[in-house]
DNA sequence: GGCTAGACGTTAAAGATTTCACAAACTCAG
DNA sequence: CTGAGTTTGTGAAATCTTTAACGTCTAGCC
């Protein structure tokens, strides 16, 4: 009944959950009481309609001329987005890459922690990163438990053997900042974030899709 | 004329020709004279009739009972993605995750180049960085010359002082991997890479987007 | 030279997402 | 208590994207 509903909620909806939250956290921490889609708008560059259309797909969360009361959104959301429970990550690759997330670890206001983190290094092995333990990747399979999310950052050339270790391992969902397109059985959930095309497509669009003219402010 | 050319082809499909110029290259590497669509779709994993749709935008490019000659569509997307010029970048915040980018500098097989870098902290300016000098940032207007695309990864809350500054000194293109939706002026174009969110996304759909049944291979 | 299998390019349909625009419902000042 | 002013929630339209389906053309074999 309940996971029914969020299914129909659009995946371009559910992209902008977290976004919203961070956002009404910040609010509340401001004290702020109510809220308008309107200034929700200019904040996270989201068209207020949108916003609203979000909003509706939950519900009614809202007042006709009054707009949405801070504390009520943001604990709704609490809820939906399961803030309430830390999912536990696994990170596969201390390199350069490795190395910057587990010194942030997302533990700011979110729900996910990285919990281990395992290399081929012996160099790394042993030591902490972030305050995370880096274990030998050939432990993987006997130290992971049973995390269900993993982040991999490691050569490519690796990504695909690690990816069906995980696969077997359990993991359920990866996070996949290598430039490798993993194959995984369809139970499992992959996302790509690809730096470097990301940088590129930005630079393609600088140079082939001209925005407005250039005019001082 | 050509500039309206490229103006028609989709947002989604110009997001993903560095994918498909990345694994051409590849293939020609390995010697491969020709792909099928098919090939290629499985390879990039994006459908197959996306991809002959996505290169249908720049001509006929293919051989009805052959497929695509690799060399020819290399050659045809070297010019199109600008490949044989390389876009000189900036990169303001040498942290965790500025550093990482620094160490990897996306040369491999890219047409961009993190040319200079700048930081607030005095032990970190003067030092080089994956061989990119790391600058002060209150010189940055002075040592910045005309470079158009900056990588902004300084803490959320100088976010937008620092795009502020960027703009003024005459950036177009800023990739931001801050929490902050920073606002510019409409002649600048920014691309938000929040990865927080990207994490929090990910469980979210883990979660409340059930995928296959789980089944043994 | 003719035939078969394969693969493109494209039309059209379906699906997803965004945006417009407005009636309804509420707030708040006086 | 009233009325002016806000702001929601949502049909409907517009836009963008993906996918299916297939006619057409080519390669390669006999
Ligand atoms: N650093 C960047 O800015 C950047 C940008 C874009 C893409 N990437 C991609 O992210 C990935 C990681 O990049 P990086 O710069 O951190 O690389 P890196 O070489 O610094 O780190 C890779 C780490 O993985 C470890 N490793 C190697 N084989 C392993 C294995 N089989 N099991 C476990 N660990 C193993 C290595 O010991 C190393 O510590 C690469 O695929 C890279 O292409 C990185
Ligand atoms: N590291 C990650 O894994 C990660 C993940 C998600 C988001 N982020 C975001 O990316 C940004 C950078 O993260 P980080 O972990 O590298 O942070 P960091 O604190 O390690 O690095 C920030 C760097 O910016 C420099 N800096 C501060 N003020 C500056 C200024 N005014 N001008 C120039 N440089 C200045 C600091 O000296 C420091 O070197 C942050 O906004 C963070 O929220 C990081």
């Amino acid at each position: 009944m309940d996971l029914e509903e969020h299914t129909k909620i659009p995946q371009a909806t559910a992209k902008r959950l977290p976004l919203y939250y961070r956002f009404l956290n910040n609010l509340h921490g401001q004290g702020k009481m109510r809220v308008s889609s309107k200034e929700l708008s200019e904040a996270v560059k989201v068209d207020s309609a949108t916003i609203r259309r979000d909003f509706s797909y939950f519900g009614a969360l809202g007042k006709k001329g009054y707009g949405y009361n801070v504390e009520y959104l943001l604990s709704f959301f609490r809820k939906t987005l399961d803030q309430d429970e830390t999912t536990k990550v696994a990170l596969i690759g201390v390199g350069n890459l490795g190395t910057a997330f587990l010194n942030y670890n997302f533990t700011k206001n979110n729900n996910t922690k990285i919990e281990i983190a395992f290399d081929a290094s012996r160099e790394r092995v042993g030591s902490e990163v972030g305050g995370v333990r880096v274990e030998h990747i050939d432990d993987m399979e006997e130290k992971m438990g049973d995390l269900a999310v993993a982040i991999l950052t490691v050569p490519a050339s690796e990504a695909q053997g690690i990816a069906d270790r995980l696969v077997d391992a359990g993991v359920s969902a990866i996070l996949n900042f290598t430039p490798a397109r993993i194959t995984v059985p369809s139970h499992v959930r992959v996302h790509h974030i690809d730096l470097a095309i990301e940088l590129q497509a930005l630079v393609y669009f600088l140079k082939h899709y001209p925005l407005d003219e250039e005019e001082e402010e």
